[in-house]
DNA sequence: CGTCTGGTTGATACGACTCAAATTTGGTGG
DNA sequence: CCACCAAATTTGAGTCGTATCAACCAGACG
């Protein structure tokens, strides 16, 4: 009944949408609050593979939920030199209040194929005022987001090449087991090795190199977009992973629903 | 009666309290509004330099407004390592709402001696629900701390020495300059070097050599814990500064308050 | 006057970048 | 099903930006 462990031989069930699982990683939510997710979500598009979902200087009109697919927030130099800020995976809200701004300072892009909820700020507040737990997990799941790209910024500051892309993966890992999609230190991962370098400032040769040293260390495999994960606590070891950032561990996870 | 240019030539007025010259860049507040701020302020403590005002593992109690002196966010690492991951000027709140999360998973310090506001969330609330243009405002507040966040995470990840302190430099005054803090390109300063290598991910060696070149290009100087800022618009070419992040171009800034 | 913090300098080492090319993979259409 | 093409990965050689280590210096402070 753990929805997360840090354990790769165990995972969490995926007993239906992403948002669902992800939110009650931090309350536990009722039928009626799950239906409700579920009918902002009935509103959605696709985008394809390295289309932009929104490009800088926009305005937000939506907010947009990933449903299926990986995309990315990412900020482009005038030299051409791109650092991807963030990534969603499914279950992944795209800036819940991002509408006040009057222009993205970033853009999203799809990495997959993507297939995203577009809620009107009309919508996000119906479902906020209705159904209060929600609100309240959504602003925990908008303080971890905060809180993500904060280590993001001691990764890239502070972390050796190695130890970045350690810390990455295992980032990556750990999220998508939150929404039930990797298990038994294994996940999806369709990131390219330009994506993981304009992740972690480094050059795509680089993260070649490195890759190849961490699979030489037996700490991953990584192939065909799938990454297994085959020794993950010496791999937290060396990225100095501490998973406190990630605020798995509220105390309202256990709780069920009172209603 | 612009609160901010770009042009160091110019400034902005510093008539009250800081908070209120910030938000007012946002919205204007009305007097009663500007009470509610000063109300909230009243009870305040004072953090010596170099001190922690918050700590990692603890719980936050109290929303934090800078009233007076400088203070940062940062993460340290098992090795020592220590990266800034956020400044706090004048008139910025630490962490709006963080007193969800159970723990902190970062620290923040004071880098001068500081002046904080301990506001209760209940306080809080009552502002909010009481004033929705503080309550706007403070939305606003936060979602530019996000995109700051973001730059920060590009700055480390995309640019060069030169270029990211550059960055910063700029970054600081151009907020020093919305609460009414700096003016004709000059502003105070007193970040270290170390701190400029712990903030920008670099050694206080390479911050030290790399200051020197800024100076020696007549774009900066700084000295005695003051910046002058000699040439705006050249650094902000060198460092690739593109101001939309700050989001200061709200198209409620130069309306009345209404009431 | 000594001590301490912050700033400066020099010499050397290394991690990551650059450029260029080869190889593999995956997708597409004939 | 195979041929083809583009995208992604891999390899090598050489360079450069930044780190490291170790002094030394200046001003602030008790």
């Amino acid at each position: 009944m753990t929805p997360l462990t840090l354990v790769p031989g165990k995972s969490s069930p995926s007993p239906g949408p992403a948002v669902v699982t992800k939110l009650e990683a931090y309350t536990r939510l009722s039928a009626d609050e799950r239906t409700a997710l579920a009918r902002v979500s009935r509103n959605f598009r696709f985008v394809d593979a390295r289309r932009d979902l929104i490009s800088e200087g926009e305005r937000a009109r939506h907010v947009h939920l990933v449903l299926d697919g990986w995309a990315c927030r990412y900020k482009q130099m005038p030299d051409g030199k791109r650092q991807i800020i963030a990534l969603f995976v499914p279950g992944d809200f795209c800036d819940v209040n991002a509408y006040i701004l009057k222009a993205f300072d970033h853009s999203i892009g799809a990495i997959t194929r993507l297939k995203v909820a577009m809620i009107t700020p009309e919508e996000m507040s119906a479902l906020t005022t209705e159904w209060p737990r929600i609100a309240q997990a959504l602003w925990w799941h908008e303080l971890v987001a905060a809180a993500v790209q904060r280590e993001w910024t001691l990764n890239v500051g502070q972390r050796t090449a190695y130890q970045r892309l350690a810390h990455l993966l295992i980032e990556i890992y750990l999220r998508l087991n939150s929404v039930g999609r990797s298990h038994n230190g294994r996940c999806d991962f369709p990131l390219t090795q330009n994506d993981l370098a304009d992740a972690t400032g480094l050059t795509s040769v680089h993260v070649n190199r490195t890759l190849q040293e961490l699979r030489r260390d037996a700490l991953i495999e990584l192939e065909r977009k799938q990454l297994q994960i085959r020794d993950m606590k010496r791999l937290m070891e060396v990225a100095m992973f501490n998973p406190n950032y990630l605020h798995l561990e509220h105390e309202g996870r256990h709780l069920d629903a009172s209603n």
